[in-house]
DNA sequence: GCACCTTTTGACAACGGTTCTCATTCCGGC
DNA sequence: GCCGGAATGAGAACCGTTGTCAAAAGGTGC
């Protein structure tokens, strides 16, 4: 066989738009809508097709690059992330997000799936509120 | 003064709609979009307009009377509830969702937040998983 | 039952975020 | 430089949801 089916490199092209998005939520600590960030880039001069700001968003939350969080109206919005497993304390005000991790929370979601009978246990928690600035 | 401002009765009229609304919740132990409840009432000859399921449900989640889950592709889904705080459990196969506490994790979102300062907390959390049926 | 007034309803249009379409452009390898 | 597949983007389509507003229904006092 070929080396093309090898599975390693599962095609993604380092273009200028990519690279442009990527940029752009590197630059934020926040949780971005697809449209801002497609706003954000064509005022600093970078063009890209909105299109094209979704599907780059869509392939990063499907690589775990980005953290996806659906605002109360259901838009999604997103926000670069670290690799490890975590979840997020967001101001309601402003917006300024921190990463949160917590063991013991891991173990009781798991727990309680199991004993319910469970599997392929997944879970999704974020914590809101006002942060000192906006108090 | 007349008694009309005396803010007890908080205008909510039972018509049939309501009702019929709160019926159709009421026979399922899962999520629903609004359209598939417009869909069942109109199968069981409730003529319900899709409008007034909209409205009826908002209502009743501002109510606390029925939660709200967000599925995937931000579509909206209803469920009667508790009046109890809770959370779900809920099977990606099926639907299925069992309501599960946990003092402890109430606990950990809130000192969480204490220590970063953020006030006027709250939290989501929810577990996904294939139940015993499913799996 | 009957006015009277307010709330509620529902057919339909409008809205907004997201996805689809497809002709054109880009990229990498030869 | 050429070729072929991947990527792009302008615009249309999609679809859940919300807004509009004239007609219908509840409640109240009589
Ligand atoms: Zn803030
Ligand atoms: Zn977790
Ligand atoms: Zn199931
Ligand atoms: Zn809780």
């Amino acid at each position: 066989m070929t080396s093309t089916d090898a599975g390693a490199a599962r095609t993604a092209r380092p273009t200028r738009q990519r690279r442009a998005v990527a940029e752009c939520l590197r630059r934020f600590d926040d949780f971005r809508s697809a449209q801002e960030i497609h706003d954000l880039l064509r005022q600093g001069g970078d063009n890209v097709g909105l299109s094209t700001v979704y599907r780059t968003l869509q392939a990063m939350a499907d690589a775990d690059e980005v953290d996806v969080l659906r605002a109360e109206d259901g838009e999604a919005r997103y926000r670069r992330c670290s690799d490890t497993h975590h979840h997020h304390l967001v101001c309601r005000g402003c917006g300024h997000t921190v990463e949160v991790e917590g063991p013991a929370v891991e173990r009781w979601a798991t727990k309680v799936a199991e004993e319910h009978g469970f599997a392929e246990v997944s879970h999704t928690l974020e914590i809101f509120g006002h942060c000192p600035d906006c108090a």
